[in-house]
DNA sequence: AATTTTCGCTACATATTTTGTAGCAATACC
DNA sequence: GGTATTGCTACAAAATATGTAGCGAAAATT
């Protein structure tokens, strides 16, 4: 109970989604999310790789908020998905296959 | 059969799901789905308005780019979303069920 | 026909966000 | 003590987003 308090750009509302879009409508969360999907732990250094090298400014900004958020988490494995990151991923998924079919009609 | 050759921001694999990220991991992108939903069509100022006032500079720059990705079109009666946009928007509509139930959680 | 309103934007200067490179402090192993 | 890996920070430069003002075209109103 403790970042409902968090400001959301944009949106004075105070709607979940807004939230949502918010922090996902910034650059390399949903890459983040995205690459700890199917439960890998992955570390700091590793994820910048898979993360086509992302720099480790930007890495770590979003890692902050995405923790604040509790969607990700960091023990001694690495970083993982939280239970609602986990979910969250699973939405990703859902547009993945979604993507493969637009793409082609582009 | 025009934009597959648009370059895709931090991801050079071709995949369409990064191409997606790219484009929804921009401010806006994904508020401006949200508005349309509902087949409504918005006019450019009204769209601005329904975005929290969103600059106009900043809603143009964004409303191209899903344009040419055959997520939104204009027409006399104002912007409104495709067929793809259509289908994208009910994803967001599942992530609006979720991020109530997460929102509640924070 | 003249005026007013509404349309989709553009110009441009400023502010915010993201990036890339280098490297530091802490811990683990040899 | 040296070497390697960890997560991460500093900082300047580049890219992106913002806010205000207002333009030119078309449509509606008088």
């Amino acid at each position: 109970m403790i970042n409902r308090n968090r400001p959301v750009r944009g949106s004075t509302s105070g709607r979940p989604i807004m939230r949502l879009f918010d922090v996902m409508g910034k650059r390399w969360s949903m890459r983040i999310i995205w690459e700890l999907r199917d439960d890998q732990s992955l570390t700091f250094r590793q994820l910048r790789e898979r993360c086509d090298d992302v720099s480790p400014t930007s890495l770590n900004q979003r890692l902050k908020e995405l923790r604040q958020l509790r969607l990700i988490e960091h023990d001694d494995n690495g970083y993982q998905l939280t239970q609602w990151g986990r979910e969250l991923g699973k939405h990703l998924l859902g547009l993945n296959t979604w993507a493969t079919r637009w793409d082609k009609a582009l």
